[in-house]
RNA sequence: GCGGGCGUGGUGAAAUUGGUAGACACAGCGGACUUAAAAUCCGUAGGCCCUAAUCGGCCGUGCCGGUUCAAGUCCGGCCGCCCGCACCA
């Protein structure tokens, strides 16, 4: 029996053969800027991978939105650059290590090169010619450059800070990496340790990186108010309050607060220092009860919870200070727990009226409560005290807006007002200054840590810290080490840590420490738009289209606008407003239902199977309950191998698929119907060019009602997915190629005279599909003798006469019901339209015998007749 | 507590400047083709009421109120959910 004409795509043979053919034409190659000729520049970029050894979905959702950019602007007729390389450094290397001993560059090698084969599979139009890896020593080297050279221009320094230290595994936490108190991986409670620590100052940049990232315009609103919120810029006044009578020997006479209510000094009732304050250390040196409250303080814990529930501490150190503006009176020094040492000078002065907390303070160690702010309206006034007597008849501390009263110089005025003269007048007496406070604090940079970027120092004991020669770079990670202790392998090397001194030759030790691995993220864009040519670089920069998860909306994009700021300022780039990300999108996370056995432990998707209305387990048939909807999660058992879908129904489907259903910022859950649809719809396209295939393109277009109707679908449908497109809404243009789509299934019932329609719609659709079904694009451009290659292919030009309809159809609503509908020529009058509607019979049925108030006619769009 | 976002059918969602609410898809239901199945194609679908059926009517975008000829969209006040930060002076 012969074989049946093909009447299924096969996306398994069809997807490598288009995969290579783009590889032989290098399609996807970034021109340089000589090459480029006039075609403006589009820089599209997805967070680089982790690469942990598997693609998840969430992988294909992101690198799929980005491919769908990049190939829409390729198509547009810029010149595109889309790199991918790899985000290599991290402690999962090392704990690969210590597990199974495998040492922690083999593992992440190894990883990469099963990515890259799982990536080459998905079709993107990535640009693979300037991959990289982090740990490559090659770019790890040119890291340790730029440290040094911040260092040279001061951005770097060294200080003690306080760590957390957990005591089994012997390292440094990150904070996100301490959970409840606990190490994440130990188990262990984690200690608060002083280590010598290496900080950028990015606090330098504070100003700079809050009021640009209001003008990123591109960006998401919600990743701008966390970047504003992150940095807290507060602004107020910092004075100092002299101590009362005789100060021990080395110690400071004053105490220096920061407030931001300078305009509340005469509702001041007492100062509170930080249990952490170097003032409360010194006093706790020779005190056991204020040791012992220290102690008491430190044992509360950090997490939200504690916080929330964390009764107001304090101990009267019988310290007094003198008030500024009456000389003649003292104020209590205490210690409280819910003054912070990490935010302005680990020192307030309390005015318990008016802020919540100094008031519950000020309530349970019975200390004056001074109103000095009347509130604007009687009802916050009434709320707040209940007779206008003294401030003990306050029930909470007053917020709102009012005028400054009880307050001498300062009475009758608004609350911003009474601000800056008191400042004026705190300058005056030369106690303090109006200044700003910042919440961002300096980035401490130091890991103890193997798989990281060396920090390229030297300490000497005649020296100290020398940089190391430029000459010297990089500086290698040793690959002989062991991981059966705990701690820094670094540390434990033998011979590594063994130098010479590069100013004076004594032997000397190298810094252990490395780099946290934000460091490596945080340029990496740079280094795709050009190794060493500074022209290139700056002709790329910024990246136009940036695409990740919004859980980097602080961390990484903060950093990395802190260091394309600093790269600017040590002559590293060309980026005048030092901003790397003119665009930026965050999309949603890939979501998976989730399934629990009779013993509560959780079911893969695979291991289940349905039962009438509900699910079983496929093994021993036991009842399975359905849980949440959940990110995708290895611990939860609820992912979706990309691999297995991509064997199943092919790269196209999955791409599509999980662009489909939700807006792109949304998230979207994975169901195995919906991918079932995908595939469908895969087929149900490619048959609209496999019928075409057995015809000729007459060429010429007929002038019937149904070619036009037809070629306006099509010319509609074009204009329609490349906006959505520029918009982020992929959903959108989906929806519209569904519907293109079945326009054109529907026309091959037609006859000859809508052929020439159906090629034109059909040469378009293939090129409006390339951004999201490449290989599906390709085969389909083949099957109707496209020219060349659908991916190297032009947008698809829109006839704008198409675009508009020579007849529109307007709903008649009679008092805002709609009531009809009428078919009016595009060029009709408001007269002409309003006369039509009202002889409409469905219409007249509604006015007849009322009197017609008010005929509104809105020309395409509407009529409304008021009775 | 502060900041941001959101609330529309059974489900994911559309509706771009106020102008036919529910496009498109998933699940469902009905039908065609088939010996049968798969595959494919077509149709149907917010709720309630009236009717034998059609026709028709009313209600409907979290709740209450307002502006307007017209409100998912704008304004005021509530309720609920999600995310981020959080004793930040």
């Amino acid at each position: 029996m012969g074989e049946a004409m093909a009447s299924r795509y096969d996306p398994q043979a069809a997807e490598p053969k288009w995969r290579e053919a783009w590889a032989d034409a290098e399609l996807f190659k970034a021109k340089s800027p000589a090459d480029a000729g006039d075609a403006p520049k589009a820089y599209v970029l997805e967070m680089f991978p982790y690469p942990s050894g598997r693609l998840h979905m969430g992988h294909v959702r992101n690198y799929a939105m980005g491919d769908v950019v990049a190939r829409h602007k390729k198509a547009k007729g810029y010149n595109v650059l889309h790199p991918m390389g790899w985000d290599a450094f991290g402690m999962p290397a090392e704990n690969a290590a210590m597990e199974r001993g495998v040492h922690p560059g083999d593992w992440t090698y190894q990883n990469i090169a099963a990515m890259k084969a799982q990536f080459a599979k998905l079709g993107l139009s990535l640009d693979w010619s300037r991959e990289f890896a982090t740990c490559d020593p090659d770019y790890y080297g040119e890291q340790q450059r730029l440290f040094l050279k911040f260092m040279e221009k001061g951005l770097v320094y060294q200080k003690k800070a306080k760590v957390n230290w957990d005591p089994v595994d012997n390292t440094v936490l990150a904070n996100e990496q301490v959970v409840d108190g606990k190490g994440w991986r130990s188990g262990a409670p984690v200690e608060q340790r002083e280590l010598v620590q290496w900080f950028f100052r990015i606090t330098d940049y504070a100003e700079d990186l809050l009021e640009e990232v209001q003008k990123l315009e591109r960006w998401p609103e919600k990743v701008r108010t966390m970047q504003a919120n992150w940095i807290g810029r507060s602004e107020g006044l910092q004075m100092r309050f002299p101590i009362v009578g005789q100060v021990p020997e080395g110690q400071d006479s004053e105490i220096e607060i920061f407030t931001t209510r300078p305009d509340t000094l005469f509702g001041a009732s007492f100062i509170a220092l930080s249990p952490d304050h170097p003032l409360t250390i010194k006093m706790a040196a020779d005190n056991e009860d204020l040791e012992a409250f220290r102690a008491e303080c430190a044992k509360v814990g950090t997490s939200e919870a504690d916080i929330e529930k964390a009764p107001k501490l304090g101990f009267d150190t019988g310290m007094k200070v003198v008030h500024p503006f009456r000389p003649e009176e003292t104020l209590p020094v205490y210690i409280a727990n819910f003054v912070l040492m990490g935010y302005g000078t680990g020192a307030i002065f309390a005015c318990p009226a008016h802020d919540q907390r100094d008031f519950d303070f000020a309530r349970k160690y019975d200390l004056p409560i001074l109103p000095v702010v009347k509130p604007a309206d009687k009802d916050a006034a009434s709320e707040h005290w209940v007779s206008s007597g003294d401030g003990d008849d306050m029930s909470a501390a007053y917020t709102g807006p009012g005028t400054i009263m009880n307050s001498e110089f300062l009475d009758g005025k608004a609350i911003d007002q009474a601000k800056s003269v008191a400042i004026t007048k705190i300058e005056e007496m030369g106690l303090g200054e109006g200044t700003v406070n910042y919440r961002l604090r300096d980035w401490g940079v130091s890991r103890q840590r193997y798989w990281g970027c060396p920090i390229p120092v030297i300490h000497c004991d005649d020296c100290g810290i020398v940089p190391v020669p430029e000459a010297d770079l990089p500086v290698e990670l040793p690959k002989d080490v062991s991981f059966d202790k705990p701690g820094n392998p670094l540390v434990h090397h033998p011979t590594w840590k063994n130098c010479t001194c590069p100013k004076c030759g004594k032997p000397a030790q190298r810094e252990t420490d490395t780099l946290d691995t934000f460091n490596d993220s945080s340029w990496y864009f740079t280094r795709f738009a050009s190794v060493d040519d500074p022209e290139e670089r700056a002709y790329w920069l910024p990246v136009d289209q940036y695409v990740g998860g919004v859980e980097h909306a602080v961390l990484h994009l903060l950093y990395a606008r802190f260091f394309t700021r600093a790269m600017r300022d040590v002559g590293e780039v060309d980026l005048p407003s030092g901003e790397p990300f003119a665009g930026l999108f965050t999309q949603g996370m890939v979501t998976h239902e989730t399934y629990k056995s009779a013993d509560g432990g959780w079911l893969q998707p695979s291991e289940i199977e349905a039962d009438g209305d509900g699910w079983i387990e496929r093994e021993s048939g036991k009842p399975v309950t359905v849980g949440a909807i959940e990110k995708m999660s290895k611990s939860k058992k609820n992912t979706v191998d990309p691999d297995n879908i991509i064997v199943t129904f092919g790269a196209d489907t999955a791409r599509w698929f999980v662009l489909s259903d939700s807006p792109p910022e949304r998230d979207v859950e994975w169901t195995q119907s919906g991918a079932e649809g995908a595939a469908r719809f895969v087929q149900r396209v490619w048959s609209v060019f496999n019928t075409l295939s057995e015809a000729t393109d007459p060429g010429a277009s007929s002038d019937s009602d149904a070619a036009i109707a037809l070629r306006r679908v099509s010319h509609k449908a074009v204009q329609a997915i490349d906006t959505a497109i520029e918009e982020f809404r992929f959903n959108s243009a989906i929806a519209t190629v569904h519907e293109w789509t079945s326009a054109l299934k529907k026309a091959e019932q037609g006859g000859d005279d809508v052929l020439s329609a159906r090629f034109e719609g059909a040469s378009m659709l293939a090129r409006c599909l390339t951004p999201f079904m490449p290989h599906l694009a390709e085969e389909c451009w083949s099957l109707i003798g496209g020219e060349g290659l659908c991916s190297a292919a032009a947008w698809p030009v829109v006839e704008d006469s198409l675009l508009v309809e020579d007849s529109v159809t307007l709903p008649i609503q009679v008092n805002g019901k709609r009531r009809a509908e009428i078919s009016v020529a595009k060029t009709a009058s408001k007269d002409d339209i309003e006369a039509t509607a009202l002889n409409e019979p469905a219409v007249k049925a509604f006015i007849d015998g009322k009197d017609i108030k008010k005929v509104i006619v809105v020309p395409g769009r509407i009529v409304n007749i008021v009775v």
